[in-house]
Order: structure tokens, then C-alpha cells, then sequence
RNA sequence: GCCAACUUAGCUCAGCUGGUAGAGCAGCUCAUUCGUAAUGAGCAGGCCAUCGGUUCAAGUCCGAUAGUUGGCUCCA
């Protein structure tokens, strides 16, 4: 019998016989591994674990703790769902059930409408299934043989996608699990059974292929996991992801509201919120100054040439709110901030001299946003851009572009995200500028990439018509992705505005323009801060940093001299003047997340110490005034 | 905008199949003067989101409007 050799990832190879199935070999190493094994990847493609080989492959075996070990897993269990619904409602049709970075969905189309309520059967519905441990079988087809399936069907979208196939391009496949047959590439696992533990999560609408001129579907989200641990503690995470809800903080902590009377998506900044965003303006102004930034103000509005000129009434109409009318005249708040930058630039004639320019405003902007799309701080109608636009010659974009993600890196470790991901996005098929540009540009950004040794991934044809780009995406403290930051080129605006420098050459030039934003909104940021920071801000950017408790009216005079003296050192601190004891008031402050505590009694009066209690730690013993406020002045200055 | 659920006191929530509203916290007053996560008593607080309908009777049932929440390609 012939032999074939099969390399693993640790670089070991051994023989087996021509024909063997990827799980025969996986037993053959463990029994262990045959049971933990969802599927294999054999020669870099994921693959089922009956695959059979034929000739030297390798192969590495895929479990739950990869992550396209997950992918098989949770694209089984959306066949899975599928099949439970089937079973509880015949009638239903089928759209599209992937996997997803957490779970996996399906959408499909039934007569009824679902509510939470249903989950709990579908759940028990689908552990009766996994419990009979059918296999997955696949059949390939031709198309025709793949139409007339599901024309028997009667499934509309699947006879939709099928269509739309080439089966000379690549072959159709259908999967059979028990009574449920399904359209899918796959890979699936060896069996259903492998399906242990489900929970449903939320049911909603979505529309066929999210198109909002299509049906709406239904769309039923869920998770799996092959170990009850491992589901506890998904809950244990969607749960603490609730406490963090910077909704649910922001009224707590009385950080910020939004008023329905007065307008969705608008967003009002208590003084407490106020106050942690001044603390970050500051900053941020400093940054920008610091790393050779000017900083600008523009108007809130301008007149219909200004957005006829950049293009926005073109494209981005649907977005802006209606003209209003002045001396006759159409004006548009404004939703972007770019413009204004340009007129300011075009205020005078510049000469490569003084280029590059790096001009920044903390410039808010309004923008139509769907009301079902509103969200909290995240998903608003006004909000406060860090944007900046860096005008440049061709020479100077690549250490510019260098000196941005510099720039972006600092500023996102300042406030506690050290982990960031880069993407970048290259040309689209529809895009304005020579090809040349946007290969000087391109290269440019991954340079930059390259040069501060980042590891990146590229959305090829992802970027705007525009210019190409590179988004920064951050991980909080529950490991969750938010995209903030983005740095784009833009070869339509300086076009349309006819921007020149004079070239040494004593010729006129375009500049390159760079659109910029950091932080992205100041809303948007605030929220992710508050979820981050679970409303227990840091020092230096916590509205009261320490709270002056009197243990009784004996030591109130004496509190207020500690609170006054530590005002002088420019710390935010509240004087408790409560008549009530002290357990009540540390509780309080406790619960308000303040990082410190001071507690005046007899004894410290006597001794002229503070005794210091700091948030969540607890009794930390005594110190002097003095002291206190230097370790306080220290933390603020280190972002401790 | 679309689908679903939701909207009751400042906040968090009860209020069963229709019979005109209840708790805790917060607030205010009084007593207490207290040593590291809730002292006690009392008072006050609501056009039950808004508008309309069904009914002898609506917080409760129906409809509309506004808002909130979860979603609306992470592509078989």
C-alpha cells in the first residue's frame, strides 16, 4: 500500500497510508485529540475531519481554542438552529446563517413573529438534536441539480444565491444533517453531538442581504460552546459588559443625559462629564501644540457654495439636515470640518515654505443619523470631532504620515489602551485621482506601518473614492475591538478647491491633504472611556479625586481646612458636610467611584494627618496633608 | 426608516385575567454626633410617554405619534 507523508505544525512528519481520513490520523495520535478535534486544515484549507487524503499534505488539527476551529463550530450550530426551527415551523425559509466573531446568527423567513420568549424552545429544541449526533454530510451538485433542490423546496433565497452562482467557477455544495438540508461551502463538524451547550440570544429584523428595499427577515443571534465553563463565562462576560454600560454609568455617575423632548442623539454634558472632558481637551490641546500642531476654530455653518464646492450636496446629502435660509441665501450646518480648514488655507498664498501645515480643531459637527441607529454616546446626531488636516508636499507625506501614527500611539497610551490594531485600505474600483497618487500615498502608509514596526492588514479596494487610509481600531479592558482612529488621504477636496502652494520650481502645486481624527468624537470616545475604565475613571481625569469625610460635626471645621488646603494644589476634591456616619458616606463615595477617600476624625485632628481610604483597596493608613497631595500631584502628572 | 420589545415618582422597579397607583433608594424635616460600604422616625413626590379609540370603568385592551433598547451582510 502506498504511503504519503503528513507534516504537522510543529514540523514533524510521519507516514501513513495513501487514502487515511484526517480523523484516522488524529486518533492514531490521541483519542484525546479526535474528541477535542472540530476539524483540520490540510494544506492551509479548512477541511472536515473525514477528509481523505491522497497524497502529502499538512495538516494541523483545529479545536475550540482556534479561532477557525470557532468558526466551524459556530457555523455548525447555525445549521443547528436552523434545523430546530425547521422542526418547530415547517413553513420557515432560509437566508443566510454564517458565523460570527462571537456565535453566529440565522435569518429566515417565518409566518410568525418570534419574541425572546421563543428562544428558549428553539434552545431546548436544538440540544434535543445535538443530543441524536447526525453527521454532517456533504453532496456537491451541479447547478441545476442545486436549483431544482430547492426549488422543491421552495426556498426562495437559497435559489436566489444559487443563481447567482458559477458552478464552473467552484463547485455547489449542500450539507445533510438528519432532516435538515442546507446550501453551504462549509467546513462542518464530524457531527452534530459535538454541540453541547447553546444559548440564544436576542431575536431581531434584519433585511434579505441588508438591503432595506428587500423583505425583512428574522434573525435569531446565538452561541455555542463545547464546555459549560465556557458558556458560563461568555455570560459572566455579556454581564459585566452590562455593568460597564456607559449608558447605564453615565445616569449613575451623572455624567451626561439625553433629553427625547429635546432632541435625539443630542447629547448634554453634566458637570461631572463636562469636567472629565475638559480634562481631556486639555490634553489634547497640549499634545497638539506640543507636536507641531496650530489649532483652528471654524463656524458652525456655511453658505450652499462652500457644500457645493467640496461635493458634500452630492454625496453626502442624505446625511446632512436641511438647508436654512439666510438673507435669501441657503446654509447648511456643517457635518464635516474639512472645508472650513480649506478656506482658512486658501485665505492667503502659500509657498512650500510653509508646509507642512498640521491644523486641528475640536470642531462639532452635526449629522443625520437613522433614529433606529441612535446609541447612547456611541451613535449620535451632534458630536465634537478631534479632527485635523495636514497639508503637505509629496515629499514630506511619508514622515508625516509617520509622524501621525507616532502621534495617534501616544495619545491612545496616555489613556490607558495599549493595544492597538491597524487596517489598512487601499484603492477602490471608483475613485478620483491618478493612479499615482494613490500608490505614492498607499505606499506612504504602510511605510509608516513598517517603520514603527506594526503589524497591520490591508482591506484592498476598502478605502473612500478619495484617498486610501489606514484605521486604527483599540481593545478595551474586556478585550472588546472599537474602531477610533483613521488617517485618509484625499486627492478629491484639494481638486475641487483648486488648492496651490508655490514649488521652489516657482510654479504652482497641489498639496496633499490628510484628514485626521484621534480620538474620533469626543462622545463616542467618552463612552468607550467610561465602559473601559468601568466609571472608575483615573486619577487625573476623575471629576472628584478625593472626597474630605468628616467622622462627625466635631471634625467638619477641620475637614474643610484639609479640603481648602488641597484645593491650593489644584486637586478636585468634595467636602462631605453630611450629617450622617460615616459608613453611610464612604459607601457613597464608594459607589461613586471616587478615587480617595479621606477620613477626619478625633485622632487625626490630634495628629494633623489625613488617614487615607482609596476605592476598592481600602484603608491605607495615614500620611500628611502634604504628602497626600504630593502622591495625588505625582499620579495626576504620571496618568497613574 | 424597517422588525421586535419596552416607556409607571429624580433613580431602580412592583402593579395577576380592566374596578381610578405601590416599594426601595434619592430628596426634605426632626432626632442622633457616630471611626472605614446603608442610624431611626416622619413628610413630600405620579395627567401611569403623548394623542385618540373600545368600555359603565383603561396604568392594564386597540391604534397612532415620540422616545428607548436589541438588530438590519461579520456575505451559501
Amino acid at each position: 500500500m502506498e504511503q504519503i507523508k503528513v507534516t504537522f505544525p510543529d514540523g514533524n512528519s510521519r507516514e501513513y497510508q495513501k487514502g487515511i481520513s484526517a480523523a484516522e490520523i488524529a486518533k492514531a495520535i490521541s483519542p484525546r485529540l479526535l474528541d477535542d478535534a472540530l476539524a483540520a486544515k490540510i494544506n492551509g484549507a479548512v477541511k472536515e475531519l473525514y477528509t481523505v487524503l491522497d497524497s502529502d499534505a499538512s495538516v494541523k488539527f483545529l479545536t475550540f481554542d482556534d479561532a477557525e476551529g470557532k468558526e466551524v463550530y459556530w457555523h455548525s450550530s447555525s445549521h443547528l438552529m436552523a434545523h430546530a426551527i425547521q422542526s418547530l415551523h415547517p413553513e420557515a425559509r432560509f437566508g443566510v446563517g454564517p458565523a460570527i466573531d462571537s456565535g453566529f446568527y440565522y435569518d429566515f423567513d417565518i409566518n410568525k413573529k418570534l419574541t425572546e420568549e421563543d428562544l428558549a424552545a428553539i434552545e431546548n429544541k436544538m440540544l434535543e438534536l445535538a443530543k441524536a449526533d447526525e453527521m454532517f454530510k456533504r453532496e456537491e451538485l451541479s447547478k441545476d441539480a442545486a436549483l431544482n433542490l430547492f426549488k422543491s423546496k421552495e426556498d426562495p433565497y437559497k435559489i436566489e444565491i444559487i443563481s447567482e452562482l458559477d458552478d464552473t467557477k467552484e463547485k455547489i455544495s449542500i450539507y445533510k444533517e438528519g432532516e435538515f438540508t442546507d446550501l453551504c461551502t462549509g467546513p462542518h463538524l464530524p457531527s452534530v453531538g459535538k454541540i453541547k451547550f447553546v444559548k440564544l440570544l436576542t431575536v431581531s429584523g434584519s433585511y434579505w442581504r441588508g438591503d432595506e428595499k428587500n423583505k425583512q427577515l428574522q434573525r435569531i443571534y446565538g452561541i455555542t460552546f463545547p464546555k459549560k465553563k465556557m458558556l458560563d463565562e461568555h455570560l459572566a462576560f455579556l454581564e459585566e459588559a452590562k455593568k460597564r454600560d456607559h449608558r447605564k454609568l453615565g445616569k449613575q455617575l451623572d455624567l451626561f443625559s439625553v433629553h427625547e423632548e429635546a432632541g435625539a442623539g443630542l447629547i448634554y454634558w453634566h458637570p461631572k462629564g463636562a469636567r472629565i472632558r475638559l480634562e481631556i481637551e486639555d490634553y489634547w490641546r497640549k499634545a497638539h501644540l506640543d507636536n507641531g500642531y496650530e489649532l483652528l476654530y471654524s463656524p458652525h455653518m456655511g453658505r450652499s457654495w462652500l457644500w457645493e464646492t467640496s461635493g458634500h450636496l452630492d454625496f453626502y446629502k442624505e446625511s446632512m439636515y436641511s438647508e436654512m435660509k439666510v438673507d435669501d441665501q441657503d446654509y447648511f450646518v456643517k457635518p464635516m470640518n474639512c472645508p472650513f480648514h480649506i478656506m482658512i488655507y486658501k485665505s492667503k498664498l502659500h509657498s512650500y515654505r510653509d508646509l507642512p501645515l498640521r491644523w486641528a480643531e475640536l470642531g462639532t459637527v452635526y449629522r443625520y443619523e437613522k433614529s433606529g441607529v441612535l446609541h447612547g454616546l456611541l451613535r449620535v446626531r451632534g458630536f465634537t470631532q478631534d479632527d485635523a488636516h495636514i497639508f503637505c508636499t509629496k515629499d514630506q507625506i511619508e514622515s508625516e504620515i509617520i509622524e501621525v501614527i507616532r502621534f495617534a500611539r501616544m495619545v491612545w497610551s496616555a489613556f490607558g489602551f495599549g493595544e492597538l490594531k491597524y487596517y489598512l485600505s487601499t484603492r477602490p474600483e471608483k475613485a478620483v485621482g491618478e493612479n499615482e497618487l494613490w500608490e505614492k500615498a498607499t505606499v506612504s502608509l504602510q511605510n509608516a506601518l513598517r517603520n514603527e514596526g506594526l503589524e497591520y492588514e490591508v482591506d484592498e479596494g476598502g478605502g473612500a473614492f478619495y484617498g486610501p487610509k489606514i484605521d486604527i481600531k483599540i481593545k478595551d479592558a474586556l478585550n472588546r475591538e472599537w474602531q477610533m482612529s483613521t488617517v485618509q488621504f484625499d486627492f478629491n477636496l484639494p481638486e475641487r478647491f483648486d488648492m496651490k502652494y508655490i514649488g521652489e520650481d516657482g510654479k504652482e502645486h497641489r498639496p496633499f491633504m490628510v484628514h485626521r481624527a484621534l480620538l474620533g468624537s469626543l462622545e463616542r470616545f467618552f463612552g468607550v472611556l467610561i465602559e473601559h475604565y468601568g466609571g472608575a475613571f483615573p486619577l487625573w481625569l476623575a471629576p472628584v479625586q478625593a472626597a474630605v469625610i468628616p467622622v462627625s460635626q466635631a471634625s467638619l471645621e477641620y475637614s474643610k481646612k484639609i479640603a481648602e488646603q488641597l484645593r491650593e494644589h489644584g486637586l478636585r476634591i468634595e467636602l462631605d458636610e453630611r450629617n450622617e456616619k460615616i459608613g453611610y458616606k464612604i459607601r457613597d463615595w464608594e459607589t461613586n467611584k471616587v478615587p480617595y477617600m479621606l477620613v477626619i476624625g478625633e485622632k487625626e485632628m490630634q495628629s494633623g494627618e489625613v488617614s487615607v481610604r482609596q476605592h476598592k483597596v481600602g484603608d491605607t493608613g495615614k500620611m500628611s496633608v502634604e504628602s497626600f497631595a504630593e502622591l495625588l500631584k505625582q499620579k495626576v502628572l504620571n496618568k497613574d
